[in-house]
DNA sequence: ATACAGTTCTGAATCGATTCAGAAGGGTGA
DNA sequence: TCACCCTTCTGAATCGATTCAGAACTGTAT
């Protein structure tokens, strides 16, 4: 059996608590008792205060858990789930806190349970949905968190860092209405849970459960509507999930079409990318004939030169372990809208033949 | 102050143990009462047994620790870390456990700390050298770990997955030698701590700390003394990090001289994708005029048609994984040697005028 | 000599659960 | 009716530390 704080005391002849004081309280004994405890316990082998019984007796563990909606596997797939993770990782170092990656799994009650059973001092919600079940088991555990969107069922004191999905989401869509589109396709990530890839029908972009979904598709409709063209003119395309593949997916059957939309304007540089991909595979180039924009500005959107909108993703990580490890002084500051810059490249272009 | 389990036994008056079994051996009890008591926690608030207490008494945490050399943010920015980090939680998830991702500070006395304070139920060591005072950190911290590589201290029991490094380099070595080039450059990153970005003299491949940096070396040199090349004819560059700046910055010096070298064998793509940047800034492509390979065949790797070696990434951190929570049942089972392919492509070619 | 202040160390309570041997009660077969 | 087994539940020990009030001792000022 390992040595316990017991053992290396009874070796010393102190008690537990002066052992247990060479380690978290060196000022509360002398330097010559506190060597000779260090010492033994060398020569025990005893490793030290266990964590474990460290951390119940203090009440705090050390590390903060990260929440992904979907499998853990796609943290460290996504380019912007990615950079998010790094600003996170960031502040957890500078307080000396680790990270614990949570996968979120699919069914409601082993939420609950990994929720329940993970051992950290409190949680950071990364794009998860409505799915206000989620946040209930967080509250129940009784942990502060901290969300990267506003969430409609927020409390007053509910943290969270996000940006002004609907503006970001106008700002692109304003580029492309002024380049002359009126004929474009709208492509979103999982619109509705178990929709099939392809076009899918919207009474309008309220509708979209997950609230970042929601909030760029109604920036994109102000839009259009702004210069006469009302939602159900606009075609709104389905991916089933947040992959090149997917986009390519998506995209297939209305590009094959015999009235194309002249632009196609993605939720995602990553779903876009698969757009640009399914149009590269048939010889073509955006802008020609099919304007691209993404959103995010991952490294990829660059190189491919994607029109899309920026938003700081590791500034987002950062600024969300900092809320949640030095929590605001006054509710109104566990709020921050970090601020979007559309980035225009040479995906998109004039309508043709305008 | 939150309810404990005391407090639901006692609103339902029954034991504390009765209560703990609602939770973990629902076997134990009649379904009836079992339902009160869950009823009475909701009722009260509890948010079901505290994990850490759970910890202490039943002995395991339900978590794994990856530990990384470099800053933690680094394992998100390494393409190659990221697909060896899916891997790794692919296999976590399928086993219901948590990674704790964990920093290494630069200075021994915190690696320690960071160690003995961590709650896990084994390691992960990703990329550490020969660094020995972190494995015997977690040696005397008494618990399983795994490395990405055999290390030279390695006991019976220790459990590694790696790559032949020095017969995969040869791999590629090889096969720049046949295609002419005899005037060659190899990049390493870190190849002395400290040392500045650029070319280094040491004495043979074989003094490089690093065990990676060193395997890889040695079997690029494998293949020039084949071909009539001795150690000293081979130019060794510095790179002061794994990145593509630092990959541009190492070779920058060479490239502008006399007589620079006809080929250039990087120690990772990450590296030798700043090679490329470095050449295309000067208006050139491989493998005019100078040929580049990398290592480890990121995605990246493939666009920009380097040639390169292979290593598969996810499946590493799947197996290092699978050796920590599937322990082997004979220690022999505990190491694991996985393929590596030459990936030929674009980037390499004969030399110009031959 | 007395009082008071520091320093160093101890004892006992505590964190919040799990576990296991055994008690209590009910049912079955002989 | 007695013995025996099951199911259901309890009591007490236990996991491995931290913490705090106070004991013991030393030193200094009055």
């Amino acid at each position: 059996m390992k040595p316990t704080l017991q053992d290396v005391a009874d070796a010393v002849g102190v008690s537990r608590s002066t052992a247990s004081n060479a380690y978290s309280r060196p000022d509360q004994l002398s330097a010559a008792l506190r060597a000779k405890i260090l010492d033994a316990a060398r020569r025990l082998g005893y490793p030290g205060p266990n964590p474990t019984a460290r951390s119940l007796r203090r009440g705090f563990v050390g590390a903060i858990g990260v929440l992904f909606t979907s499998e853990l596997s796609y943290a460290f797939t996504d380019p912007f789930a990615v950079r998010f993770l790094a600003g996170v990782s960031r502040t957890a170092e500078r307080h000396g806190t680790s990270l614990l990656l949570m996968p979120l799994p699919a069914d409601r009650a082993r939420v609950r349970s990994v929720v329940e059973n993970a051992s950290v001092d409190g949680f950071c919600v990364y794009c998860v949905g409505d799915e206000e079940w989620v946040l209930q088991a967080i509250r129940d555990r009784g942990q502060p968190y901290v969300t990267t969107a506003p969430r409609a069922d927020a409390g007053p004191d509910d943290r969270y860092v996000g940006i002004d999905e609907r503006a970001a989401a106008r700002s692109v869509a304003d580029h492309v209405a002024a380049l002359g589109h009126r004929r474009v396709a709208l492509l979103a990530d999982t619109v509705l849970p178990g929709a099939p890839p392809g076009p899918l029908r919207l009474a309008g972009p309220g509708d979209a459960p997950h609230p970042t979904t929601r909030g760029r598709l109604t920036g994109f409709a102000d839009a259009f509507a702004a210069v006469g063209v009302a939602w159900p003119a606009l075609t709104l395309l389905n991916a089933t999930a947040n992959s090149r593949a997917a986009g390519a997916a998506a995209v297939a059957e209305v590009l094959a079409g015999d009235e194309p939309p002249t632009a196609v304007l993605a939720c995602s540089d990553v779903l876009s990318l698969g757009v640009l991909d399914m149009l590269a595979a048939a010889g073509h180039r955006p802008p020609h004939p099919i304007s691209v924009t993404g959103f995010d500005d991952i490294a990829e959107a660059a190189a491919a030169g994607l029109t899309t909108v920026r938003q700081p993703a590791e500034e987002k990580g950062r600024l969300a372990a900092e809320l949640l490890l030095e929590p605001p002084t006054t509710p109104a500051d566990g709020h921050r809208l970090l601020p979007t810059d559309l980035v225009v490249r040479t995906s998109t272009g004039p309508v043709p033949g305008s």
